[in-house]
DNA sequence: CTGAAAGCGCTAACAG
DNA sequence: CTGTTAGCGCTTTCAG
């Protein structure tokens, strides 16, 4: 068996209540206390156990990622990258981490509903009655990537909006004044976002713009490439067209190379997310770049202010950035 | 707070050792008494404490998956399609799965040895150290994707030799002579059975091969594509070359297309892994297709048998296959 | 600064 | 099939 806090406490000769401080705020107790005690430890290979821990603390200082949208998962670079940003905080923070995805929701609840989770952050479309849920849990809740007005909760969002204009006003100043979208399968509040951020910059600058520059698809390369091969046979086919996201772009990137345009000199394309996909294709993809790291972090840092009853803002916005290369 | 056993069992009328069997083997107790429980937790929104339970067996069900990859991380789509697998599995199997990468290997570490994880599935190049002190501390240990001979403990790899046969074999069937490697910096074992297969099928047909042949570059795609133009600028350039994974082959693509080469006509190219890049680039990369998802619940598999005292195969090797695709 | 002792919520013999 | 009871290893008052 394993050494446990008593055989520390014979071994060294104090209480078990000091051996447990010792370990758990070595500046409650006499450095020489400190000493004899993490002696003992050493001697016996001893280590506290974290289940014995959360069970007498009443605490585990264990949150959740909750990955809300479907078909994403960690194999969704940008879900990806917000995940590994949000390890490393929760690391930090000396908290643990369970990760889950849309496909095991009821796995996930019943994580939380067992007294393991104190909070979690969900990442993508959440739905309200999730939400609810683990609310009336009094598990903490934050929101990435996603806002729900009429709840309280915290949410850190990308400047969609403010990206948006970013590319848009990139384009238009190369000159163009025939600017299609593409969009994926995007969250409502995200499409909304950026539609608006379209159209506006569009209409400061005179051009008259609506749905009928607006092309869906599913978010997979053939479809974008289908979307954009639609698209680019119109009689008056756009000059730059924007992607949903870079898998969206790639495709209409495929498309356009496939009709023998050559890019960006009869067409420009602009992804959104600064993927590592903008630097495998030929020519490299200018992008909007989405502070994923940022996301994670501040999601983090949100949740642990609501778990120690800190004030949060309850929005938080990342700037965006343009990463202009060769496709535009 | 919220309800515990007890009140369950004082609602109910029936001792906590009924209640603590109801909800973890509802067979062993009559259908009578099941409902009685089941109605008296419903209403106190009664769940089992997760922490009490492994508290009291001195299990904790919960695995971890650790990526000992410099580097790699979730980001890297190879270690993330494994990953998801592992996540997967584990749910099914109602383990609790904690994920962390070689970057916070400390805390790995600490959080094994804190007798919360039972057994980690290595993911990459792990260290004989790390090794032993897991082995050390009775947690069970699989590796994925990697193999350590000397040590005793069951491993999960794809079969890399036969991969880079049907590569080769498929660049010969083609016509091409001259076929040149770059390969990223891959763990020793799987360069070994790569170059192994590479100079076999290379010399049953009668041409002779050797470190002529074989490029170096880092994992990225600038590095790929600056250890292509290199190879591409040689008076006796290759016709085909193979990348180590897909971000090279991409690489390799990017170099050739720059320099005016036609891909396939003048320089065919293949990838590894057969990741989502493929479908991204023009043309579309062919890519020897390699089962991360089958490798992943094999790695989860076959740490169930350690952990039941079931016996395991040393080692499990799953099939690789040729994807084809324009590129080649 | 340190010790004694009462739990935290659940499980697992052992009896019945 | 069900109840009794003794822990699991640690934290945390409350005294001293």
């Amino acid at each position: 068996m394993d050494a446990t806090i008593y055989d520390v406490s014979r071994l060294s000769g104090v209480s078990t209540a000091t051996v447990s401080r010792t370990f758990s705020d070595p500046g409650r107790v006499r450095e020489a206390t400190r000493r004899k005690v993490f002696e003992a430890a050493e001697i016996l290979h001893y280590s506290p156990n974290a289940i014995a821990r959360a069970m007498a603390r009443q605490r585990t200082d264990k949150i959740a990622f909750l990955i809300c949208k479907k078909d994403a998962t960690i194999l969704d670079e940008f879900y990806a990258r917000i995940c590994e940003s949000i390890m490393r905080r929760a690391i930090q923070s000396d908290r643990q981490l369970v990760i889950s995805t849309a496909a095991d929701w009821a796995q996930a609840a019943s994580t939380a509903q067992n007294k393991q989770v104190e909070g979690v952050i969900l990442g993508g479309s959440a739905q309200a009655d999730m939400v609810s849920e683990f609310q009336s849990k009094n598990i903490a809740v934050v929101l990435v990537n996603h806002r729900m007005p009429g709840f309280d909760l915290p949410c850190v969002v990308s400047d969609e909006y403010g990206g948006m204009c970013l590319a848009v006003e990139h384009l238009l100043r190369r000159g163009h004044r025939s600017i299609a979208m593409i969009a994926g399968r995007l969250s409502p509040y995200i499409a909304g976002e950026r539609y608006n951020a379209f159209l506006r910059v569009m209409r400061e600058h005179g051009i008259e713009a609506g749905a009928g520059h607006i092309g869906m698809c599913d978010p997979t390369v053939e479809s974008a490439a289908s979307a954009a091969r639609e698209l680019l046979s119109r009689e008056n086919r756009p000059t730059a067209i924007l992607g949903g996201n870079d898998v969206i772009a790639a495709g209409v990137l495929k498309a356009a190379l496939r009709l023998g345009l050559r890019v960006p000199e009869d067409l420009a394309v602009v992804g959104f997310d600064d993927s590592t996909i903008c630097g495998m294709v030929e020519p490299e993809l200018t992008s909007v770049h989405i502070d994923c790291r940022r996301i994670g972090e501040l999601g983090v840092d949100c949740l642990h202010a609501l778990l120690n009853g800190e004030e949060c803002p309850p929005v938080t916005v990342v700037p965006a950035a343009l990463r202009v290369r060769r496709s535009s």
